[in-house]
DNA sequence: TAAAAGTTTCAGAAATTATTGAAAGTTAAG
DNA sequence: CTTAACTTTCAATAATTTCTGAAACTTTTA
């Protein structure tokens, strides 16, 4: 299968940018194709289209559905496995977000969490212990948060980010409304 | 110096997740330590507690003020630089995801731009531009999203924050009101 | 301006991570 | 049950990234 210019720029960068984004190049180059394929893709087109062992290509998509991002696919009569992206764009960020979330706050949170219980051996640690609190509460209201954003609609969600900042005003006018509403 | 148990296995624990939070080993550990450390370190300090060479630190630290993270210290009557966390736990996190911004989305959202400019050469680069377009809105309006909420003042972004999902209540209690308001 | 105290650089070594390819495993059809 | 078509695993190797340490550089002090 052969590639025009501007497929086959996409595809390297997400090559490229594979490993900033939480795995590596194989894997990156096979969703960025995957992305821009219509038809679902067999092991042996990605492995031949893209110049990848067998293996790796195999290793790759194990990974991929790790992170629920590609999803198998049969054809009647054919006994190759096929692979497609599983899900539109949104879904597919929203599960990067969740994955990538998992993977880098939750195992600090855990650490925070049992290194703040116990009472510090001396000054110096009691200031750690401080410090470790204060990370964990933000650590934690960002993970809270963005579980709460993930469980919304896109359509709400798209709506306050459209908002953007201009949220403040619609909280300040809430604010106003009920005050001047209770007489306070 | 030596580190009780507890501030050593959250600085070990920084360094393991260092390359998940887009760094290294070597700049996670520096960093958890500078986090613990109430008094400024110097580079020596840094070296010797975390076993690691001299030159290896400089890099480091020259890679940590890449990303506005940590900032010089100089004590009257001393030559030495001292090393300290640049500004609150808030403020560093802030410095972090915009970072991850730049280096994990902005080249992406370049090349789609150019990619999506021109008419694609035929029905499979038509669908594939199409993809990429999606993306490019997808991340451009998160992108957008997340510097407006790093301009709001940390007071009002906690409070949004708190509010989490609740969010949409107070946005269908504007346009209620706005709408038994004027009559529509 | 010379020496001392400190910092930075960078080529090579070490450690880590990704990739291959051959062998083993699985499944479906005949 | 056997074969053919396909997939997965994993030890060996290749590629990449990180780290060291010695040399070069800079700045301050005397």
């Amino acid at each position: 299968m052969l590639l025009t210019p501007k497929i086959e720029s996409f595809v390297m960068h997400c090559g490229e940018m594979g490993s900033r984004w939480g795995f590596n190049r194989t894997i990156g180059q096979i969703m960025g194709l995957l992305l821009m394929s219509e038809q679902p893709l067999s092991a042996v087109d990605l492995s031949e289209t893209l110049n990848i062992s067998r293996g790796n290509v195999s290793m790759a998509i194990k990974e991929l559905q790790s992170w629920r991002l590609v999803s198998v696919i049969h054809k009647p009569g054919d006994r190759k496995d096929y692979y497609a992206p599983a899900g539109d764009i949104w879904e597919l960020a929203n599960r990067v977000f969740e994955e990538r979330r998992k993977r880098e706050m939750d195992p600090t949170l855990s650490l925070l969490r049992a290194s703040i219980i116990d009472e510090p051996a001396n000054a110096e640690e009691a200031y750690a212990q401080d410090k470790m609190a204060e990370i964990h509460d933000l650590l934690e209201t960002i993970t809270v948060w963005a579980s709460e954003l993930q469980s919304m609609s896109p359509e709400k969600l798209t709506t306050l980010m459209k908002l953007g900042s201009g949220v403040v005003k619609v909280l300040d006018f809430k604010d106003k409304v009920l005050k001047s509403g209770n007489g306070k």
